[in-house]
DNA sequence: TATCAATTAGTATTAGTTACTATTACTAAT
DNA sequence: ATTAGTAATAGTAACTAATACTAATTGATA
């Protein structure tokens, strides 16, 4: 029989507590170092593959913010993100800011804003069709 | 003297005209592959240099998209994109969307839109106080 | 408790990008 | 025109984040 069970493994839930306690929105090299200390021997690819079946459950998302490295964000619910062009500091940011951006991208929330960018996702119609039946 | 002039080479001018009058935002690597056309011995370091020389001068501007590949834009006026995430094709969207999206994410532009991400860009609490007085 | 896929640590590989190196081209001032 | 100094180039090496591979181990289920 096969099983499309995941396993709660002590690595996987040390994972997702660290993920859960921070607001840093780490990267995955930042969460192996923070994991290290109550796992000494883990493997990298194990904190890679585990944020990976993390986020295809939905315990935790990824933040693709502009830099090369992605970022976790153990906050599944949805909500935007501001990041520091200069240090890289990710911070969340309250849901209706969409529309306060609409009107002249000034958010008193410590940061000076100097640009945004947004990216939708979806199906472009020529793959829409080619997907059609599936 | 020191000169911090940029020259516009050959390279450097069919590199920005392929931009120009593509609406595909290509990878690096497709603009590599489209001026090689014109220019048979050009290199892979030359495109990066030159689109990254080309994106200070706000020539052309990076579309980071959540792919791990950055892609180009000859467009350099503020718009947005939309990607389709089958095929990883970018197209531009309306500046009005925005409100669009505020509202229930249905665009009528042919794609299924699936999700979308929005990153702010500016300098931290913490940044602005280390570089205020820059 | 026997089974067997899921998971692991450790390592090798990949892919995109950036850095380096020796050489050539351009620019501005003699 | 010649020189001096910088920018740019082709080609290649190096880097880095992420993924793939491998043999051994684990742990949920029958």
């Amino acid at each position: 029989m096969i099983m499309n069970n995941f396993r709660m493994t002590p690595q996987r839930r040390i994972i997702l507590e660290e993920l859960k306690k921070t607001r840093k929105h780490p990267t995955a090299d930042e969460v192996y170092h923070s994991v290290r200390k109550k796992l000494p021997d883990i493997s990298m690819g194990t904190v890679y593959r585990n944020l990976e079946i993390l986020t295809k459950q939905e315990e935790v998302q990824v933040i693709r913010n502009g830099g090369k490295k992605k970022r976790y964000d153990g906050n599944s619910t949805k909500h935007f993100h501001i990041k520091c062009t200069n240090c890289g500091r990710i911070d969340d940011l309250p849901e209706n800011l969409v529309g306060l951006i609409k009107k002249n991208i000034t958010v008193d929330c410590g940061y000076e804003i100097t640009g945004y960018s947004l990216v939708l996702y979806g199906l472009c119609p020529d793959c829409k069709k080619k997907l059609g039946g599936k």
